[in-house]
DNA sequence: TGACATTCTTTACAGTTGTAGAGAATATCA
DNA sequence: TGATATTCTCTACAACTGTAAAGAATGTCA
């Protein structure tokens, strides 16, 4: 059975888009991804894919001695986890005021907004 | 100086979320109004709002033997910390997919979406 | 003032998360 | 086959989180 809800850390988040870019592949090869940005040791990285293949967030199969990852969630599957949780969290549940909050950001300027617009005229159609 | 950004666990959303509500309180006061729904005990809750004052959630003041809590950050404050925190980890800090994300909601209806139309309408204004 | 009630303080403890070292196993190349 | 490189396994440990018991301190009512 597919993990029904996972949530990740914020490590763990490095993690797998670093695995969803590179997939099928080994840990070495994210750790080197991730060496960079994150400074990583082999180890570290080692431990959390293990503990994210225990919890279900990736696949883990044995080939001779090298161990292969694969995402066991989809980016939408785990985006649509997290903000959902917060969704229910922060504001119990309630679209709108988190919608109302995005639209608050500075960040929002005319371009999203009207891209968010033909979203949403796209959406009634589906919804009615 | 007011915590720049404060981040809230699952049970600290619970106490701050009381706290709201019924600021100024004292913990037992709290820990009533939170024992239907978590089941806490009084050293639980009282433990958790210490730890909250002491990383800048919440203003704890001594009345004699009493102690008198208040939430240092606004539910706004707080609300937009858990929605940004979620666009940067899982979003890469991208607005629309996020509002995509949202749309997406079997939730989301007709009602809902033209609700979020008039925000975005209104919001054009100011940010033009 | 003694007994009960309320609130506080201190301490604890198991589970999770971030981070990694040490050393074993395996592969490779000269 | 010996030296080097690669990858793995095991173990560790401190900080943070969820949860709470035990007992001290204080207030209150008969």
């Amino acid at each position: 059975m597919p993990p029904a809800t996972v949530e990740l850390t914020e490590a763990e988040w490095s993690i797998i888009k670093a695995v969803w870019e590179t997939e099928p592949c080994t840990a070495p090869a994210i750790q080197e991804r991730l060496a960079k940005p994150t400074g990583w040791t082999y180890s570290t990285v080692r431990t959390l894919m293990d503990r994210m293949a225990a919890k279900g967030a990736l696949k883990a199969k044995k080939a001779g001695k090298l161990t292969i990852y694969q995402s066991a969630v989809t980016r939408e599957q785990a985006q649509r986890g997290e903000l959902f949780y917060t969704l229910k969290h922060a504001f119990n549940g309630a679209l709108t005021p988190m919608v109302q909050c995005l639209l608050d950001d500075p960040g929002m300027d005319a371009t999203e907004l009207a891209k968010i617009e033909a979203l949403i005229k796209a959406r009634k159609k589906t919804c009615k």
